[in-house]
DNA sequence: ATACTTGCAAATCGTTTGCAATACC
DNA sequence: GGTATTGCAAACGATTTGCAAGTAT
């Protein structure tokens, strides 16, 4: 398909917001899986839509809406928009990372029966004291996890 | 070797202090295996010791120290110590479990450059507020990691 | 035109499992 | 003696990699 006309249609009935101009200041190129993953990732739901998503889960979302997305490529493209700064990676079972769509600071509640990664809603969680970071080491990021049962 | 003997010499230079009655008192039978890595675990440094190893780690330790113990089974060991309540279980990089012998409530530096974890000494970290559970669930633990670059 | 991306299949890594041989009580 | 435990090697699931073919700028 001729590029020009692609980008055109894209911004014609705007399935893509602003996703392809996200990716571009990241220095991502918008090829169609990323933009397919990103929608998924970003627009679903509206705006407010912070999701949780593995990469196995992703790849079959990618396939039940019909785009052909190898598994390895989904990986490729979270770990990107996870380095660009789009997505962050969450821990919290040994065997498989979990891709979380809001990088503001928050925390999660972990429902460990279901597997579940939900995140605490507004100032749940408040730290009264940290403690200074070793000398030669400064803190990078702050993981509060609430594992329920 | 006579079991019994064999029990005696174990109390005689008490090598395995009070490791033999605490797997008891957990229905754990104290193989040669369980408390040779048990020892590892448990009995360095003297008393105050709190370890945070993965299974490669302490397959290595044991392997070092003369001890041989199939990969296998330190993992058998790992599982059954932490389901006992001795050791902890601490997820902090995809793709390994670190297990922690401060079973203690306390939360956890993580270097991430070297990947060592350490505990956060004495009441470090303050949690002020913490959100209710979800209807249906309750707490079983709440883990805050301070990831250090 | 060129460099970046993709998909596939194979490789890798940590972890688990099946089962015969062995150790504990 | 009878059951639990061990070791080995094979199986496993998530993730990564190498490379030829396809795509974006």
């Amino acid at each position: 398909m001729n590029p020009r006309l692609y980008n055109k249609a894209m911004n014609a009935n705007r399935p893509y917001s602003g996703l392809i101009e996200r990716l571009k200041l990241k220095a991502i190129r918008p090829t169609r899986q990323r933009l397919a993953l990103g929608k998924l990732l970003f627009e679903r739901d509206g705006e407010a839509c912070n999701r949780h998503v593995t990469a196995e889960q992703l790849h079959s979302e990618a396939a039940a809406s019909g785009v052909r997305v190898s598994l390895a490529t989904v990986y490729n493209t979270l770990h990107q928009f996870t380095a660009a700064g789009l997505l962050r990676e969450v821990v919290v079972e040994p065997g498989q990372s979990m891709f979380d769509t809001n990088v503001d600071e928050h925390h999660h509640f972990y429902f460990e029966s279901s597997g579940v990664l939900e995140d605490i809603p507004g100032h749940g969680v408040e730290l009264a004291r940290l403690p200074e970071p070793p000398a030669g080491s400064r803190v990078k990021r702050v993981d509060v996890i609430i594992r329920l049962a």
